[in-house]
DNA sequence: TGTCTATTGTTCATGATTGAACTATTATTG
DNA sequence: CAATAATAGTTCAATCATGAACAATAGACA
């Protein structure tokens, strides 16, 4: 009844897939671990390379971009905000909306951030030519286009 | 000072992977969807996987190979086993280790979530060829390797 | 055998993330 | 213009994962 070619784990692109999924949780545990001597966690990380990329965000279009409830961002800002890392101001033109902007601080922080993150990636990626970086880095694109329904 | 070439978003390896990054993120959040149905989550669901694979493994090997803390799965099977998902007994030679195997429900509906679960990963995969995916598999499983100090 | 160490699983307090309900503000539309 | 809908952000309770401390058991070695 339940004939093998039926297993998910039978289909090759299942495997990879499962593969991908377990090399991600790696890499999140791994990077939590470098972080840790700047006293940043992974999401932190992720809010401060946006913010360094897209000076002036909103809350909202930042939660977008992370993929996160917008109720996230709210908490994850307060810690960041005290540590003089981001600055919030209220947008002139619409009083709802917050601008997000790096401090020096931050700015800071993130570069120092980045090549532990960079040298972790470097270590997890050296095993494979640019070449195929380039081709996983199209494919993982087209994935997450994939599934934005 | 910063000198445009030492930000990583220039570096091919460091984009590539904020890439694999995303995606996985992206296919979590559709699978947590997915499987809604099934009233399964994410988590539960690798446990499942792993009992079919490995009939009689125990919390700390469980633990070992879904990459999280031995506490966490104590914390997930009492969930699983009141659903008569999972079946729980003590190793007869080690009075300290619990034995975790798949009752028929639980690999009946196994079948199920992994059918939604392929479906998704199909949808997410497909638009690359099986050569891609291979190739993807074979360098993800490289990097899960150097990930492990 | 008796003692010390290692291992398995549990408990507990903590921090992260979520989604729903809420407030304040802006946009739309009749 | 007034009423209604839409949007940005916050609050809050619930869920989940984590790591440290702990109990029970097993193994090592004098």
């Amino acid at each position: 009844m339940n004939n093998r070619q039926d297993l998910p784990w039978d289909n090759p692109r299942f495997r990879n897939w499962v593969a991908v999924a377990k090399a991600c949780h790696s890499m999140e545990r791994a990077l939590a671990s470098a972080l840790q001597p700047h006293d940043l966690k992974p999401a932190q990380l992720d809010v401060l390379m946006n913010l360094y990329r897209h000076p002036g965000i909103s809350q909202h279009d930042l939660a977008r971009k992370l993929l996160v409830g917008r109720s996230n961002i709210t908490m994850l800002l307060p810690q960041l905000e005290k540590r003089a890392l981001v600055k919030r101001e209220g947008d002139a033109k619409d009083r709802r909306v917050m601008r997000l902007t790096l401090t020096e601080d931050g700015a800071a922080l993130l570069m120092r951030a980045l090549k532990a993150y960079g040298a972790l990636i470097e270590k997890a990626m050296s095993a494979s030519t640019p070449e195929q970086c380039d081709l996983i880095g199209a494919h993982m694109l087209r994935v997450a286009d994939a599934l934005k329904e």
